[in-house]
RNA sequence: GCCGAAAUGGUGGAAUGGUAGACACGAGGGACUUAAAAUCCCUUGGCCAUAACGGCUGUGUGGGUUCGAGUCCCACUUUCGGUACCA
């Protein structure tokens, strides 16, 4: 009986959505297990190979899980919103939704053909209304929310307003923009528009006035993972700093949690070491500068407390409002002409160009320990949104502080033993300190050992040193910064979740939560506005009845009762923060998941994706999920237990070889001796590097005529190279081809065969046989004379090799091993002859996870009415592999030489002995003497040689 | 610059510190066939050697630890990711 791919996926592919065999519900009996990829964004060009590695990497442990007797959680979505639909939109009027759901629908189809074990009931799509209802809801509950650092959780706004009321700001630890202070009378005092804009500043989702990245090509702001080399990700637009009114949230509050969470979390080292640089935590000291002849202080932030000796001049950031304060009459207009200069600059060229620019203040600022005055300087590599915006320069022990003293002729005071400060800084935080005299006791301090001395220390203890010093007396505080910024979460688009807000006389105010959610209104075009307002603004429906609560016609705005919506959308990280929570209960209306769905499934044991989503992505779930967690939403602080990153799949791109100036190609090995030019060609004419003539010259029109010159076997021969699969490098290998010729399961092994799920690799078709001639090897056993007897102990053997095998390489993900097994274990049962029906139900078993279709057929015409999905997963039994002997090799000087066999349990010395007196030993031992014998029971007997 | 990962045949890749190159592709040879496809068998890191056996060498480079290193340690080279005036 032949292998019928087709007719077994296309049955088995109907019968499970028939039978329902992949639903799942919250069972208390089991345990639970969630595997979760995540959801692509469906975009117009379909399914390449490379999309489904990871999907059917974790489908296959899915399904392991569940024949281990879990119940699995295994769903999948759509991340609906994003640009290219939108832009697609404005270039040819088609609504946004069509396009996506076009797209959708062409995901689905391609993604059914692989036979995945998703459960499709609990699909979510991140623009369906049902779904973006709860990200408008924890918007909102951000919104009326702030972080407390004293109970280390989000807490209640009104608990905030209550302790503004009794006591003003006093005792706070809280998160905050910036550190204001008033009292409760204060506070009464405030106007609400007052209120409104003080509570912003501790909001964690609030409005604020920020420096943005702002493209003008898509219109839109965007976050700093969505920029890279200073333009955008989405369509590569030049992108510029901007101050606009933005809503924020207030990511930085979570920082050290989100820090200490990748302790508890099976991520990869890499992608934590990620994490970990981006939040950028850095210890250091805040210390008060008083500036000369004036009122004005400021404080600069450093790390190098030990170096408050070396500095020669302090630093503000050109955005500082405290240029303005401190800067001179008779340099005003010199900062004034740098500070044009520096806002002219794109963020483009400010990341290309490196070169030194600032200018001089006019004001001096106090060095507090020394009591030196040193000038102030406006330069733009100090960055105003880290640290205070103003910095303390050392140029002996900071590069870039080198820099700007040598450009401007400022001195540098080497601080530390040995260092070579004559070419450049010395940055090491090591060495012995020097040059710091001893500061006296000042005149508050308590005791009288209260004496600053940093000479003959090490820099850390200096620093620990400097830092007690200054905070016992007052000059400043330890600080920790983070390089973590708050996210800027609205974007000046349309196709995306509306936030629910209106504004009542410019103040914000939330729509009650009974009327979430507030559906994206229709728009005749998906461009701004003639007057610049973001597309939301051509809505003719678009604002808020207040006492109807309900969305009515913008003619209706009289800022009395009916007030206009925001105009803004959210990002699309918003719609992904929180879908693994929605999967858990994705059809409840009540909520965003209920108690009993959240304590039964409680987070994702294994997650699948690609590690580009390090910074972005997965930065913002993890925060959404511990704010959800402060809420007691969620029950688990971490969202993802163990993440694994599917590496990516290169194209393999062929070429042919143009000869100079004709329209003649010629074949790789011919080429040498003409000057040709190397053209891509589809991939597809191409089969093992040989080109197929024919379809070449019906490719495209150019090549009708075209002339080759073959190989002395008449073939034309390509030359290859990978490179990242794409359209314009004609390598896109497309699934359902692949399906169509080979079929799923051949498919699914292939791309596991590959090599490791964490690797990147090259896709190259040709290899595909190798796994297809398997499936049909297997196939022809299993299906061959069948025999209800006891196995034998040879297939006893093969099969629990196997088992072992396969149980622990899934484990670890390493299915291209256990294929190998597969393999290795079919061609022992071939060679004994094996017909037992229990070896074959065992395979069927092992099979599933890889080859589902083929293993489901196997199983019925075994006899089997159920699904092979709910088979145990064959138990390993050891004593099947004892062996009588044992094989060993006895070595030389760690030189294997030849193999000695001996029962199992032979005494040492006997071994030993045999081993010396083995003819085969003799011409080695000759000349030498033995200095010792090491046995490694099993494995090795390593005779130790030194010449006689 | 900093952080991370990696480097093994013609190719993709295997190897708890114990016979390097599993498994597969490709290539070469053979069987079956009128022929092709399909299928099956043999060979396949390099060098030397043989009637046959065999020997040497070999995991980016240079050191080290060890009876024994692809694997552990130190230094370097290259490649790929991430990040970048973060004080």
């Amino acid at each position: 009986m032949e292998y019928n791919f087709r007719e077994i996926e296309q049955k088995w592919q109907q019968r499970w959505v028939e039978q329902k065999t992949y639903q799942v519900a919250e069972d208390s009996s089991k345990k639970k297990f969630y595997v979760l990829n995540m959801f692509p964004y469906p975009s117009g060009a379909g399914l390449h190979v490379g999309h489904p590695l990871g999907y059917i990497a974790s489908d296959i442990y899915a399904r392991y899980k569940r024949l281990q007797g879990f119940n699995v959680l295994n769903p999948m979505g759509y991340d609906a919103y994003g640009l290219p639909a939108e832009q697609y939109a404005i270039q040819t009027g088609q609504h946004p939704e069509v396009t996506t759901f076009q797209n959708i629908n062409r995901y689905r189809e391609q993604l059914d053909k692989i036979g995945f074990c998703f459960d499709w009931n609990r699909e979510v799509r991140t623009c369906d209304p049902g779904y973006y209802h709860w990200t408008q809801w924890a918007f909102q509950k951000m919104f009326n929310s702030f972080y407390c650092y004293k109970c280390q959780s989000a807490q209640p706004i009104d608990s905030l307003i209550k302790h503004f009321e009794e006591k003003g700001t006093e005792g706070l630890d809280v998160a905050q923009s910036e550190e204001l202070t008033f009292t409760a009378e204060e506070w009464k005092a405030m106007d609400e528009k007052q209120k409104s804009d003080t509570l912003m500043n501790y909001r964690i989702a609030f409005l604020a006035e920020t420096n943005v990245n702002w493209c003008p090509g898509l219109g839109t702001v965007l976050a700093n993972d969505e920029v890279v080399d200073g333009v955008s990700v989405r369509g590569g637009f030049p992108v510029e700093q901007k101050k606009m009114r933005q809503w924020c949230l207030r990511v930085s509050a979570y920082a050290q949690r989100l820090l200490d969470g990748l302790d508890t979390i099976d991520w990869s080292e890499s992608i934590k070491e990620t994490q970990r640089n981006w939040i950028g935590r850095s210890e250091g000291a805040e210390v008060k500068i008083k500036v000369a002849d004036s009122d004005v202080e400021f404080t600069i932030f450093t790390t190098r407390a030990d170096t408050m000796f070396g500095v020669t001049f302090f630093v503000l950031a050109p955005e500082s409002e405290l240029v303005d304060l401190v800067t001179t009459a008779d340099q005003r207009k010199a900062v004034d002409d740098y500070i044009k200069y520096v806002k002219g600059r794109t963020e483009r060229e400010r990341m290309i160009d490196h070169t030194v620019t600032g200018v001089f203040s006019g004001a001096y600022g106090i060095n507090p320990i020394t009591g030196d005055k040193c000038p102030i300087y406006v330069a733009e590599y100090v960055l105003a949104g880290y640290g205070t915006g103003a910095i303390m320069a050392v140029p002996a022990h900071d590069s870039r502080d080198y820099a700007f003293a040598k450009h401007f002729n400022l001195p540098i005071i080497p601080l530390i033993e040995g260092a070579d400060i004559s070419e450049e800084s010395y940055d090491a935080k090591e060495g012995i300190v020097m040059n710091s005299p001893k500061v006296e006791p000042l005149s508050n301090s308590p005791e009288g050992e209260d004496s600053l001395v940093l000479n003959g220390l090490t820099v850390k203890e200096a620093i620990a040193k400097t830092k007690e010093y200054i905070t016992r007396t007052g000059l400043g505080r330890v600080k920790v910064n983070y390089r973590l910024r708050d996210a800027i979460f609205s974007r000046q688009r349309y196709w995306g979740e509306p936030f629910p807000v209106y504004y009542k006389n410019g103040i914000p105010q939330m729509i009650p939560e009974e009327c979430l959610p507030i559906q994206l209104p229709e728009v005749d075009k998906f461009l701004p506005t003639e007057t610049g307002e973001p597309p939301l603004g051509n809505a003719t429906c678009w604002a808020w009845d207040e006492a109807n609560k309900q969305i009515v016609e913008n003619s209706k705005i009289d800022n009395q009762t009916v007030f206009p919506i925001e105009l803004y959308t959210m990002p699309g990280f918003a719609g992904s923060s929180a879908y693994y929570l929605r999967y858990m209960d994705p059809h409840n209306n009540e909520a965003l998941l209920s108690k009993q769905a959240a304590e039964y499934w409680q987070n994702v044991d294994l997650y699948v994706g690609g590690s580009e989503h390090a910074t972005g992505h997965l930065i913002y779930s993890r925060f959404w999920n511990k704010f959800l967690y402060d809420l007691g939403i969620s029950v688990k602080e971490e969202p993802f237990q163990k993440l694994i990153n599917q590496g990516m799949i290169q194209g393999r791109s062929n070429f042919v070889y143009r000869i100079k100036d004709t329209n003649t190609f010629v074949s790789l090995d011919k080429k040498e001796g003409y000057e040709v030019t190397p053209i891509h060609v589809d991939v597809n004419i191409v089969s093992a590097d040989v080109l197929d003539v024919e379809a070449f010259k019906a490719w495209r029109p150019e090549y009708h005529d075209a002339e080759f010159i073959l190989n002395d076997e008449g073939k034309y021969i390509c030359g290859w190279a990978v490179e990242k699969m794409s359209k314009s490098m004609f390598n896109v290998v497309n699934p359902d081809m692949i399906v169509e010729k080979f079929g799923a399961d051949t498919l699914r092994l292939y791309e596991m065969f590959l090599g490791p799920v964490e690797q990147s690799k090259p896709w190259d078709t040709n290899g595909i046989d190798g796994c297809h001639r398997f499936l049909k090897k297997f196939w022809n056993y299993m299906t061959a004379d069948t025999k209800e007897c006891d196995p034998t102990a040879q297939e006893l053997k093969a099969l629990h090799t196997l088992i072992k095998k396969v149980t622990g390489d899934i484990e670890q993900f390493s299915y291209n091993t256990s294929i190998a097994a597969f393999m290795i274990c079919l061609n022992e049962l071939t060679k004994i002859k094996s017909e037992s029906k229990a070896v074959k139900e065992a395979l069927a078993v092992l099979i599933a996870p890889f080859c589902p279709h083929l293993a489901e057929e196997l199983w019925e015409m075994l006899g089997h009415a159920t699904t092979v999905c709910d088979a145990p997963w064959p138990a390993f039994n050891e004593e099947y592999l004892k062996e009588d002997n044992m094989k060993m090799m006895v070595a030389f000087n760690g030189k294997a030489r030849f193999p000695l066999e001996f029962p199992v349990g032979t005494e040492q010395q006997t071994i030993i002995d045999t081993a010396l007196q083995e003819p085969q030993s003799q011409k080695w031992l000759e000349g030498f003497n033995v200095v010792k014998v090491i046995v490694v029971p099993g494995k090795m007997i390593n005779i130790v040689l030194k010449p006689a």
